[in-house]
DNA sequence: GTACAAATGTTAGAAATTGTTCGTTTAGTC
DNA sequence: GACTAAACGAACAATTTCTAACATTTGTAC
């Protein structure tokens, strides 16, 4: 075979997508004649222009399954950890209560157990949330308004606290970045904390989800005091002293 | 058979699902030409995303999955007209609009022609929407928040319409189930229309996109008039006749 | 031809995927 | 409940693929 010029032979494959839902690099690196770190660059520039995604051992289409609002790497960290706390969460929940959920992993996990709920109303800023619980035939699933921040499928902004004040909720679940041992909760993003702050104005009880990591940890913005809350839930591998001290500043604290 | 790169095979086990609720590790093992522990890593995989549940020698279906097959089953029907509509709207957009994207099959294939905008903002109740502009780079997307329905991926509702209060727009394009010879435009879903009525109240500019299967179909809700709208988009295939009767309402109609 | 830039090839070490083995769990049967 | 065969999961080994750096070739302008 010839040789193309490289345009010609990334037009080809993208041809390729239109019949085949995945191409391998040793495949076309033979159909070309050329060398497989040629396809490879060549796979890397279609990666970032057209709606195909590299895998190992070549490149697969994307964009074919919706809602794909991807946790999925961060959701492997300390999985186990955060679905004893789910599991938990969980059973705070009455049939036919309205919940809140907030973003982040754990909550999305809480998602999970909450699919076979009945007569339940989520409310949500998190797109990974709403998506798990789409199809739960017992669960009316209401989607917050707001900006997308972007590589993080959730909802912020003024619009989204506008969006809150719409409503009401029996419990608010949320996540934090970091709960200092001055019984501070802290978030990483400003206008997350913000939206937290409304939420636990609207619930009648505010139960937050924080594995062992969270604990003793800081970030940028304060989202409110633990005071605030009535619930926390965390894991075993947070160590006694700090649980102690976050205990005497009032706030029932739940290991599992 | 020809090994594919990983998530090829992956891409291919849940595509198994579309036509069979279930699969034996077995089965995939000797389809793939791979171990039987590579299947079981694969299934495992897939669970984590939720998509099924692994069972003792396979796995089955869960609903979320079959919602997914049911979209694109709308998305792949008479696709090249929708994609050959959207481009011509695409040409509409101006770097630096704001513009409101309905729910829709036709205004999803116009959200992928959309990626490269230049400082774009883009309103929308419609995830599949939302997740395709999710990452790109010059398309600032706000989703409305709302319920969602069960069985589309989109939101509805009063707070939808309550979020849709807090903004305007350069340009609304929408789409429709159906375009009455009478002027009138219909939609199967009576929350959906009014949702579509405020988009047109907001917008500058109202755009329609109708494949030629929609002309001359009524539909449960009358979502407003012909009148009330700019342009209609439409494909080659409309019959002449019906063309001439809607321009005569006074309609400026784009044929592609 | 020379010079320069772009594209391609080569190599080696790192990373990811896959296969294999083996002890454990599960589902079904008696 | 006990037994059995199939299926499973963990750990390790083997294989494949990846990235990055550098060497080489190709293309083009002067």
């Amino acid at each position: 075979m010839r040789k193309l010029p490289s345009a010609a032979r990334l037009a080809r494959i993208r041809e390729r997508f239109a019949s085949e839902a995945g191409v391998s690099v040793a495949d076309l690196a033979r159909e070309f004649g050329v060398s497989e770190m040629t396809i490879r660059r060549d796979l890397s520039q279609l990666e970032g222009q057209s709606h195909i995604h590299r895998t190992h051992g070549g490149a697969v289409l994307t964009g074919r399954m919706l809602l794909e609002f991807d946790y999925r790497d961060r959701r492997e960290a300390n999985r186990d950890a955060k679905q004893a706390i789910a599991r938990e969460a969980r059973k705070l929940v009455k049939p036919g209560q309205r919940l809140i959920l907030d973003n982040g992993t754990t909550t999305l996990e809480l998602a999970c157990l909450l699919r076979d709920g009945e007569n339940l109303t989520v409310i949500t800023p998190s797109l990974a949330v709403a998506s798990e619980l789409l199809d739960a035939p017992g669960v009316e699933v209401i989607l917050l308004g707001g900006v997308i921040r972007r590589g993080s499928p959730d909802l912020t902004g003024p619009v989204t606290e506008h969006c809150l004040e719409l409503f009401s909720a029996d419990i608010t679940f949320q996540g934090t970045d970091g709960i200092g041992l001055d019984g501070k909760l802290y978030n990483a993003d400003l206008r997350l904390a913000r939206v937290e702050k409304h939420m636990r104005r609207i619930a009648k009880r505010a139960v937050v989800l924080a594995d062992h990591t969270k604990i003793g940890r800081t970030a940028l913005a304060c989202s409110g005091k633990l005071s605030d809350i009535d619930t926390l839930i965390t894991d075993r591998a947070a160590s006694a002293e700090a649980l102690r001290r976050l205990s005497k500043l009032g706030v029932r604290t739940v290991t599992v």
